[in-house]
DNA sequence: AATGAAAACAACCGCGGGAGG
DNA sequence: TCCTCCCGCGGTTGTTTTCAT
């Protein structure tokens, strides 16, 4: 059983649309708005052509205050620091942009700016040496998709040795402000760990407490902040949680969830914890424990485990000799996310673009614009 | 000037999730 | 609570334009 298809599709027409197609959708649609039905639209009017493809237009081409072409360096910058810390959800990236849409990030990004930062990279490049310096067949980076590769890459190139959540882990500053109902889990549980670091508290929050808060499910984040935040709670729950269950000889604990499980985006995800491996309750022995336990006080102390690369991979990227930015770079997020952004998207000119707060946020490093 | 390759742009497709009945 | 419909998203594909030979 295949999904229904959302139109007869013998009998729309696909393919560019027309100036008339355009003129009638926008007339139609500046006057008497989308009617909340895009499926009926095309009816409406007249157009054979799919819903899908009419609000696809109108939200892409023909609505008002979009920009097509020419990119900014500090849109560039902006594009670029997203990708970098949340991947390739377009969506939230446009909405720091007004006038921009996700479609044409997506394309800028694919065509050109990904180009820019990474054509430089040398081929073959990048493979991890074991202890005698020789390369090794099937190691961590072959392992990471293209994707996570490419925005490793892109971070260590851009904010050379720093891991992303490092800053953002120590500097509470950044931190998105937390729903009233967390912030007063947060309180509690706090006496609980007398743990001195907020984002523990998030993470004991988001192990012990989040599923069962309706108000806090209820809360879905949504600004680039958020998902960062997210991810990084995301995975430090998962740890923490794998840790204490190992240490506490649960036996029914579920190893079917591994540290770095497809949902995981972040190729810095992958150096936080063993790939894809549970903990074999069963058979751990008391130095297996320890590591643990020591690994566990890593996290609760806040020595988040980062990757480091080494003097000679990163003489492997040419992009390392041209960076003369701060390792400090990476102060992306201001204090001014809050849920108010929660709301912006990428076509609503009024949202306030939570980026564009500091002019100089983005100074920090240049993009190459050597060509 | 012709042609093929590469780049840029535009549109389509299918899936996931939310809203509402 | 379940089911259906629709919207929005991200990946992919198709088309057009530009560039190099």
């Amino acid at each position: 059983m295949g999904r229904a298809p959302c139109c007869d599709k013998a009998n729309v027409k696909r393919g560019p649309w027309s100036p008339e197609e355009d003129a009638k959708l926008k007339a139609f649609i500046e006057t008497h708005g989308t009617g909340g039905n895009w499926i009926a639209l095309p009816q409406k009017i007249g157009l054979k052509r799919c819903g899908k493809s009419c609000r696809l237009r109108w939200l892409n081409y023909l609505r008002p205050n979009i920009k097509h072409g020419g990119f900014t360096e500090e849109e560039d910058n902006i594009i670029c620091n997203l990708y970098i810390s949340i991947g390739s959800r377009w969506s939230i990236i446009a909405a720091q942009l007004p006038g921009r849409t996700d479609n044409d990030i997506k394309n800028y990004w694919n065509t050109r700016l990904k180009k820019k930062l990474l054509g430089k990279r040398k081929q073959s490049n990048f493979q991890p040496r074991n202890t005698n310096g020789l390369m090794e067949e099937n190691s961590y980076p072959n392992a990471l998709s293209s994707s996570a590769l490419e925005r490793l890459q892109l971070h260590m190139q851009l904010q050379g040795l720093q891991n992303p959540f490092s800053n953002f882990y120590n500097n509470p500053a950044l931190w998105p402000k937390l729903h009233p109902s967390q912030e007063k889990m947060v309180q509690t549980l706090q006496s609980f760990k007398e743990s001195s670091n907020p984002l523990m508290q998030n993470t004991l929050l988001s192990t012990h407490a989040e599923q069962g808060s309706p108000k806090a499910e209820a809360y879905k984040p949504a600004t680039a902040a958020d998902v960062v935040h997210q991810d990084a709670v995301k995975i430090n729950s998962s740890k923490v949680d794998l840790l204490e269950n190992s240490l506490n000889g649960m036996s029914s604990m579920d190893t079917s969830v591994p540290f770095m499980g497809t949902e995981n985006k972040n190729p810095l995800d992958s150096n936080l914890a063993p790939r894809g491996e549970g903990v074999e309750q069963s058979n751990m022995g008391i130095q297996e424990v320890s590591a643990l336990q020591a690994e566990l006080d890593d996290i609760l102390n806040n020595r988040t485990t980062c990757y480091i690369p080494q003097e000679d991979q990163m003489a492997e990227f040419d992009c390392f000799r041209e960076i003369n930015g701060s390792k400090e770079s990476l102060m992306w997020w201001s204090n001014d996310f809050d849920g108010k952004s929660a709301s912006s998207n990428s076509w609503d000119s009024t949202a306030t673009p939570v980026l564009q707060t500091d002019p100089g946020m983005f100074q920090d490093y240049e993009l190459g614009y050597s060509q």
